[in-house]
DNA sequence: GAATGATATGAATATAATTTCATATGACAC
DNA sequence: GTGTCATATGAAATTATATTCATATCATTC
């Protein structure tokens, strides 16, 4: 712990910050799918999104199998249900205009408010 | 829950996926800085780290306050030492060269070992 | 081993994010 | 209000990332 998160952290943040690879996460959360499959459920290229599965799968947030011709994708679930268990309890706690917080407006009053609460996310 | 991640999420992750903005946050486990002691810190010029400030302000990722004429920017630990500690998990387990993931290969040898481990990052 | 269906790859283009530099704003002390 | 230190902002230039299209590879069936 703590010996350089900033330099091993990158890849792990950046695969997620693309939106068709969220999507992507998202849908194999209703079990797994093959490359056709995503791509027709996404609305997207099949090379697209071949492309963006190369890194979720080097990041392990996904796992990969073949049957016959095809290769179906899994969630690695273990990793991703934590992290948007993280993720939901955040935006809902700091973010409450939708977790969009596209303004840095309000963040006083918010401020008063976070002094208040000290909710955790999983308790022991 | 589960109500289009895909799209709310984008911010949260983007926001995380920069080597400084990643430095910052380290540097501030150890406790608040002012932007010129970030600045110096990390050896990087002053409006950069005002730059990058921002969004992780604006995701509450870090917290800020004023005293006299500087402004110190203080870490979300509720969040980030979460969000540090799943990763630190994830990539101990998943990446075994040390986090960084830079190559598919090997997925085959590691899916073996993914199958017969199962520890949980939080147990309950 | 030829044909087919499924997925992956490469490279060019398009798009988005970061960095830098100059300068503006803000807070305080005098 | 002037000067000074601290931080923020804007816009141009740079750099990185994503998307697309054409095509290659791979597994399977016949």
């Amino acid at each position: 712990m703590k010996q350089n998160l900033s330099e091993t952290c990158g890849q792990f943040f950046s695969t997620l910050a693309n939106p068709t690879r969220l999507a992507i996460l998202e849908l194999l959360r209703d079990g797994p799918r093959n490359v056709t499959e995503i791509s027709e459920a996404l609305n997207q290229e099949q090379s697209m999104i071949s492309h963006n599965l190369k890194p979720l799968e080097r990041c392990r947030f996904v796992f990969s199998e073949r049957r016959k011709k095809e290769r179906f994708y899994s969630l690695n679930k273990e990793t991703m249900e934590q992290l948007f268990k993280i993720f939901s309890y955040h935006a809902e706690k700091y973010c409450p205009t939708g977790g969009k917080c596209r303004t840095n407006r309000g963040l006083q009053e918010q401020k008063k408010k976070d002094a208040s609460s000290s909710l955790y996310l999983t308790r022991h």
